[in-house]
DNA sequence: CTGTTAGCGCATTCAA
DNA sequence: TTGAATGCGCTAACAG
């Protein structure tokens, strides 16, 4: 017989509250109060209803429990892409601080699809979670209604610039300020002949907003944005790699590129470096995140550094601090801001 | 009026099947078939049902579904980190494969965190998911038991060496097999005098089944491992950039170094890079992972390409075939292999 | 301090 | 093809 074995054999189904009460000789509703530490109960009973508990292996049946109750302790997080590690990292935020509640998170990957994001939306509501993280701010009608219809705690995050009316609480920051703030900051730097390497920012909102709010500051600082490229589908090194490469070869006299994140910006660095383009006195980049990556290379990348980890766990806040009692209510905005990092770049 | 105020007004609960029933005229029974598509249903009742829902604003209870019937539509996941893009990678596969299926992935990040892994294993049991999926095979008693006495479909993913007993079905690769692979690359090309730079290893079980398989590969083919340098804390870029440098101050006549995957190897390349020692003529630099990024560089990273996104897609699928009715069972394991990249910095 | 009684919202018998 | 009854496992009053 193997220490293993000293363990209850296993049960075909999960057990109920029930067997926990008859093999403690209480009640369920007194193992109940023991198991979620309510009311006064005897020390003696508590022990006894613990023992019971942990000799059975017993696992609680949340689905009844939210139900009997009210709400479930699952809040749901849409989020646009897995591709790059900025929303892994808004994830680990969000689920690290709701752990520490207690609760859980359910997700959904939208893929910037904004049909996808309906579906997924309804599907989390069907939990009847605690609350609803979101990206961004701009959203379907019907995602919209379902959001404000059913009662549900929610909070957009990332993005804070718009004029749609708020759905709940924001965390975030203004994407076309960190853009702003890039276009002055190399235009101070002396650049003046501006291009620009993106991707798909026809889903990607945020992007656009960036470079929006870019052009707008540059316009006003007496930069020139003189060329585009665009590349199809998701942002990525080498996506960012070959669209410098297209169009520096429409438009090879520029000071400067900005590019939509740092993904593209590291693929315009690699392209810099593999041509020989000396960074940032034949050409400067420029990108937007602050991944760990851009400040390891050889030159450090110049770029806005998002805090995407605190935007999760401020996100996953809002949720739990839901106005539960009286209290002043917090605001219904936090911009948790950005910092442009000068790097070497440019 | 404006045309979002076509939409129902938001009401302050949940609505529940009873009241689509209500302006339907028919019963709960036939507003659940419908909504399920279960049975013969009148297409006049059918159309009228979808209707009362449609503009209704219907959301159904899941909760109350799931424990009126058997199981959620509700799927545990459980990975190590969401530190780099890896995990975020195999979530990707996992939640488009559950999304066409109608299930949900509800997740938790253990931080390698054995303690942490029970809590969370238990956590997710709470909700009688469908299955668990797990990274890892090795597993703490605790674990193993929660996992085995519930009836839950269990996959476990990313490795498959180990002697510990399945706790379901396995999908994933030989990580001892990736590090001898890579091993014998590099006693292939002419090294003989190599180098490894690792992050925590006691934590990340699969690292060390590389460094494991890279180091016994060695001796069998007469390479010598004659330095290691362990970087305290998870793998990053400036660890394994710290990492060379260190174990270069202490042993500069290597041929070769292994990383413990490729965010370090990155960083010893960008530290080749910085230092003027030409790869792989002065030093040999190899990861594991295959990461775009490694790719990307102007030199591609020589390295063991792990197929992240199938897996997830591998084990979300074996939890949706879980033995549904008669047929060949799916093989307990399934080895999805992995890629050499021979790249040029090796 | 503890037990008993009612549901939570739905899926599932069983009848009709 | 549809409706009425029953209970999933638990929490929440309410007694005692």
């Amino acid at each position: 017989m193997t220490i293993r074995d000293e363990t209850v054999p296993t049960p075909a189904s999960p057990l109920r509250l029930a067997e926990v009460a008859a093999r403690a000789g209480v009640s369920e509703s007194t193992v109940s109060r023991v198991l979620r530490n309510i009311g006064p109960i005897a020390e003696t009973t508590r022990a006894a209803v613990l023992k019971a508990a942990e000799e059975l292996g017993y696992v609680p049946n949340r689905l009844a429990g939210a139900l009997a109750s009210t709400g479930s302790a699952l809040v749901g997080v849409v989020v646009p892409s897995l591709d790059n590690i900025v929303f892994a990292e808004v994830l680990r935020g969000v689920t690290e601080k709701l752990e520490e509640a207690g609760l859980q998170a359910v997700i959904g990957v939208t893929g910037y699809d904004l049909a996808r994001e309906e579906r997924i939306v309804s599907a989390l509501l069907a939990w009847r979670p605690r609350g609803i993280v979101i990206a961004g701010i701009d959203h379907t009608p019907r995602v919209r209604d379902l959001l404000a219809a059913n009662g549900t705690a929610v909070v957009e995050m990332m993005d804070i610039d718009g004029s749609e009316p708020a759905l709940g609480r924001r965390v975030g920051l203004s994407h076309g300020a960190a853009g702003a703030a890039m276009a002055a900051h190399l235009v101070a730097r002396g650049h003046r002949r501006f291009g620009y390497v993106g991707h798909d920012i026809s889903r990607d909102i945020r992007a656009r907003k960036r470079l929006d709010g870019f052009a707008a500051e540059l316009a006003r600082r007496g930069g020139d944005l003189v060329a585009r490229q665009m590349v199809p589908g998701p942002s990525s090194v080498s996506a960012g790699r070959a669209g410098l490469a297209a169009l520096l070869a429409a438009q090879p006299d520029l000071d400067a590129v900005y590019f939509s994140n740092d993904d593209m910006a590291v693929g315009g660095y690699f392209h810099c470096e593999a041509n020989g383009i000396r960074m940032p006195d034949d050409l400067a980049i420029a990108g937007f995140n602050g991944l760990d990556i851009g400040q390891e290379l050889p030159r450090r990348l110049t770029t806005v550094r998002s805090p995407r980890y605190r935007i999760g766990q401020l996100a996953a806040e809002q949720i739990l601090t839901r106005q539960d009692a009286a209290g002043p209510a917090s605001p219904a905005t936090i911009d948790v801001g950005f910092e442009l990092i000068a790097g070497e770049t440019a």
